[in-house]
DNA sequence: GTTATTCTGTACCGATCGGTAAAATATATT
DNA sequence: AATATATTTTACCGATCGGTACAGAATAAC
């Protein structure tokens, strides 16, 4: 049973609106203020319940990838690499082109660069995007021993190359692109598909 | 004549190293102690000489484009159209993989999620790389109209698709990305070329 | 030398930053 | 009803933010 006062919000929404602000400004630039008024509860209540800015971006963060960005492990299920990476980009550019949320990917856009107080925002959101990178690897090596690549395809290089990919079309709809310009830029990148 | 007492540093030496702040460490991100440190002046002094922290900014973009980002001007005047994308994109690789200078490109990492105060400074980027990409989708058209490129080709697309790959590398190498690995994803980017 | 002008250095401004102490309030347990 | 526990509220903390007032110092013009 739970004792004492029982808290007057809903941890889930208040994660929720801590998400659209972090991903409209960034961790640092993201206030506590802009915060507390977006989740609804005071600044008191934030310490209690998620520990400190830090702590709250990073579960806001887990929550973004397991929900908005989810379609990158969906994607890496698809029965080819070629598919998972159409399933991947093409999600990609759907997500980055909705006006309904901030423009482009809160792992590219969160911490980019920063003040020295924000260094390890800024690595642990690095590392995120290796390992991401590292899972198409991976795909990409499984899809050479399945005879479904090129043997002679470099998996790293691919890998690396479709991230760059993602993050050049997070960076585009951090300006103004379209859903549909992303799109067609997904059409001009699966031009360089192994294999011609 | 000059009067007054005769200003005791370089203006363009104290430039060079705010740009080298800036580049790290983006708008926000630099702090003016660091800027005024790394400058070796006192904060009057660089407000006297350059305005404010916004102006400074700006006068340092200008240095930036004019200085280790001038590939791009140089690339565009290249005979064919996949010459100049290819010096514009190998030469990118060189750049953001240099070790020596901060990782990354100034114009996407300086202010791409930032605070409301920021707001012009992202504006002012945006532009810029828009700017760039207009740049390179007039060269294609130029490059359909000679003959260069195949009549059916979409400028507009194809300059987006490489300013994706180019913002790509540069997420890429906020990371810990190599010149050679930039370089790989140049390969890879220049098999969608138009015409097979 | 005197004056006008411009830069340098110190010390400071109000605003905002992330974070918290402490009292008031609301529940579960006894 | 009394107590223990946990949350809310208000008010505040020191640190840092970008920016500046003001006096001292160095030059050019007179």
């Amino acid at each position: 049973m739970a004792k004492g006062r029982p808290r007057e919000f809903d941890c889930e929404q208040a994660l929720d609106k801590a998400l659209e602000v972090f991903w409209r400004y960034g961790y640092e630039g993201a206030s506590l203020p802009a915060l507390t008024e977006a989740m609804g509860i005071n600044r008191p209540s934030l310490y209690a319940a998620f520990g400190n800015k830090e702590a709250l971006f990073k579960k806001v963060l887990d929550r973004y990838t397991a929900g908005p960005a989810a379609h990158l492990k969906c994607a890496l299920s698809a029965p080819t690499a070629r598919e998972a990476v159409e399933r991947f980009l093409y999600g990609s550019a759907d997500l980055l082109g909705d006006p309904t949320h901030p423009r482009g990917c809160m792992v590219v856009q969160g911490a980019l660069s920063c003040g020295e107080g924000a260094e390890s925002i800024k690595q642990d959101l690095t590392a995120r995007r290796t390992a991401a990178e590292n899972a198409m690897r991976m795909r990409f090596e499984q899809a050479i021993l399945d005879g479904d690549l090129p043997k002679d395809t470099n998996p790293a290089d691919l890998a690396r190359y479709i991230a760059t990919v993602s993050h050049g079309m997070s960076v585009l709809a951090a300006g103004a692109a379209t859903r549909d310009e992303l799109r067609h830029v997904v059409d001009m990148a699966m031009r360089a598909w192994p294999g011609r």
